[in-house]
DNA sequence: CACCTTACTATACGTTTGTTCAACAAGGTC
DNA sequence: GACCTTGTTGAACAAACGTATAGTAAGGTG
């Protein structure tokens, strides 16, 4: 009988809902690739309306760099928590890990690739962001291979793992079936091995 | 003044017509990724009108399949030209050859890539063409392990090499810069060789 | 030259795309 | 409770999308 009305909508901070538009996005990546990265879909599954996305990204390009980013975040987080880069071991079982190979990240990546050999501006993240991730892996190679006095180039080496992990990612995402994370670890540790030594977890000092 | 009169369109058999959509759909993917595999790109780029798709592929899809079989048959062409698998030198060599690295084919299979992961119906021409790469590059393993008295898991290690060449590619073609054919050839064989021992084009016997 | 098959064109159609924009209202501030 | 900032909505828009289809004509066959 008061006049208490339902709310028609919520109202969020601007970096709030530019997050939730982001995580939709995401999603959308994952499920049906960069063909389904619209307007539609993705402001159906943020429960928010078409107009949101050019408010706050200026449009779907700007949307479509920020969720590339997001992308990028978690994996240049996990690879040096501190700021500081892993043991080589440790790290390349943290490329391994469970999460950043479940298929929907997996997903996520290969759409993402497609757009950035294509796309000029995402590609100018991408070589940013790439260039933290190639030097972190650098980095632990050449510690790894001080301390056991080995002589490799780390910079070349860093470039060909990287396209290693990469690739043994790409085959388990094209097709999931017969390939998983821990296969893949097996894999790519026993093609370094031979080159680099053993590559424990334990193996920090 | 005769009655003379320039044919308005040429008329092709229907396989030669079909080839010439399917160039011209990998020519859109080599462009603008799978976003640019449009009707009207794609009939712009043959010189033909909207509604050829529909008349020789039945639409759309049946184009992107014809488009994806024939992006793999010159590959699996060249990797057993005599229906023989090639010894393994042999093989990585014919891998990383000039043309099957050019920028165009490497966003040509990114933009195939993408889809293949979301698209059920290209899985499945995915998986049978990837189980007769995979079964070449196995053979040829097989075959160097056995000459050499080498105790290896050939299936998985076949997995494994396609794996880095794939990566290897990816990156090249997520950003041409400071990679090219040769480099990605010689870090590949730069993290075989300690395992499966010298890899020259000559070692066939 | 008449005929016939079929590759081909061109239009029309309904849907979906991304963007724009005026009006609205949620929620903090006074 | 009045006010104001600004996050939010929803409709309107042109362009581009894929498909269906009726009609056209190229080019081989007799």
């Amino acid at each position: 009988m008061t006049t208490s009305e339902a709310p028609k909508f919520r109202r969020y901070s601007a970096e709030d809902r530019a997050q939730m538009l982001v995580q939709a996005g995401l999603a959308c990546l994952a499920t049906g690739g960069i063909t389904a990265f619209t307007i539609d879909n993705i402001c159906r599954r943020a429960e928010a309306s078409r107009g949101l996305i050019a408010h706050h990204f200026g449009g779907k390009d700007g949307l479509l760099a920020a969720v590339y980013e997001a992308a990028y975040q978690p994996m240049l987080a996990t690879l040096r928590p501190g700021g500081e880069p892993l043991p080589l071991g440790v790290l390349l079982d943290a490329m391994f890990d469970a999460e950043s190979h479940s298929p929907e990240n997996l997903r996520i990546w290969l759409a993402l690739w497609g757009e950035v050999a294509v796309n000029p501006d995402l590609r100018a993240a991408h070589r940013r962001n790439y260039g933290l991730y190639r030097n972190t892996v650098e980095l632990a190679i050449e510690a790894h291979c001080f301390v056991r006095g080995l002589r490799i180039d780390a910079g070349a080496l860093a470039t060909t793992v990287i396209g290693l992990i990469d690739g043994l990612w790409l085959e388990q995402c094209i097709d999931p079936e017969g390939f998983d994370a821990a296969s893949a670890r097996a894999a790519c540790k026993g093609l370094l091995e031979p080159l680099l030594g053993p590559l424990e977890v334990g193996d920090g000092a």
